[in-house]
DNA sequence: CGCAACCTTGAAGCGGGTCAATATTCGTGG
DNA sequence: CCACGAATATTGACCCGCTTCAAGGTTGCG
């Protein structure tokens, strides 16, 4: 399977997207919109499913796409002088990604599905178009926006201040906070390594001793936890 | 001098601000707004003075001003569950911090002046009216907030990842591309350690063994690049 | 069943942390 | 202007944590 170009078609759009009947609309970016204003916006906007390590867009690539993700999860990844890559951050359910795309700026990161996802794929005509017209509109972009930071700022201080044994502790307790999952599909372990800006060695030594020591159990790649407690004290170490 | 409580008085007001004559208004975030607009606006805003190491407001604060930065650098600080602090942005000349009040929504971090300062204090209030009536502002605000989420994720790349000495030398080399200073003003070694991740001696021992190899120089505590290729090749390190 | 991708583990070395001892700078008052 | 003390910067020695390089182990898929 071909892992470097999405496939926008038949196969992998199931429908025109259902906006007013859409299930995550009440914490998604459309929460203020009439129905009249739905209606608007049910025209172009289109429901893709794809698989796995799939690429949505590319860091620096001027794109005209933003995506509300539905189901799974996806990895936004800054490419480093030296050739390594580090995950900014991870988008799930409801989140909003390419938002930049609104201010006729290139995608500042390389967006990759890292389990099976379901997106809605907006562009970005409809967005101005909404932001124009609609007050409250732009009062919930403005939300997402400061999200978007809120959310790179606990990158630096949870995910890179302090140990690895702390920052892991930070992502395991965040990932199930924030409901990416009852029971976590584990990432792989380089993708972990990457979040963390450490080694993937690192990363898997760590994920192996927090199982030994009964903190987390994995069974078939989903983890779950199994001391909250003692993560939370390795955390705030 | 009292490091905690800055002084809202006479003293260091200088002057209702002069929005019109302003000599970053096309920098700033006022950028695009007509002088009857300014009128508008110029009446509650106040400009003020203050000496470094003054706390203008507090992380977790409900505050009801934002700042336009005129002169000096502000120090953007998060403090870790584990008492230490990592500071997660600098704010200098014609940038404007405390954004996320038009949210409603609390101070993110402890802004704490780290030079003598000249800021401009304005009320929410005046910012929620020009964003009712003015659809280029929010375009503004936007911008502003993508810049916000841009410095935080290039604090993630480019100051949390790769070896001390080459964060080191993408701080250097940011504070002068960012035209923060001509000539930098340099930040105490505990703040420089503090923007990177490391401990305050690993800060010294490098800035020291930057001087010695003739990447830098420092006079009365302020720093000049000597040798910008080197500083760029260990950066990219 | 076998291969490929991924995960785990080991050993050795280096980078940065930690603790502690000077050195330097700066503000203050004599 | 100099002397003194406090705050800051530098440096040293030692140790721990993470990286590096390398060798198995495990899982899943064709």
């Amino acid at each position: 399977m071909n892992k470097l170009t999405p496939g926008w078609n038949r196969r992998n759009c199931t429908k025109r997207a259902d906006c007013i009947d859409c299930d995550i609309r009440k914490s998604a970016l459309f929460s203020t919109l009439s129905e009249a204003e739905l209606i608007y916006l049910v025209q172009p906007v289109l429901t893709f499913q794809h698989e796995a390590h799939i690429r949505l867009y590319e860091e620096g690539e001027a794109g005209s796409h933003a995506y509300t993700v539905r189901k799974g999860i996806i990895k936004l990844v800054k490419t480093i002088p030296n050739g390594e890559q580090r995950i900014v951050r991870l988008a799930s359910r409801s989140d909003f990604i390419g938002l930049e795309i609104l201010l006729a700026q290139p995608y500042r990161h390389t967006a990759i599905s890292i389990t099976p996802i379901e997106i809605c794929k907006i562009p970005v005509e409809v967005l101005k178009g909404l932001d124009e017209r609609n007050p409250s509109f732009s009062q919930q972009l403005m939300t997402r926006w400061q999200k978007n930071v809120d959310d790179a700022e606990s990158v630096i201080t949870d995910l890179s201040t302090g140990k690895a044994a702390s920052r892991l502790a930070h992502l395991i307790l965040r990932y199930f906070s924030d409901g990416l999952a009852e029971v976590w599909n584990s990432p792989a372990r380089d993708d972990i390594a990457s979040m963390l800006g450490v080694t993937t060695e690192t990363a898997s030594r760590l994920m192996a001793e927090f199982k030994r020591e009964g903190l987390i159990s994995e069974e078939h790649g989903r983890i779950a936890i199994q001391d909250f407690v003692a993560l939370k004290s390795i955390a705030d170490d």
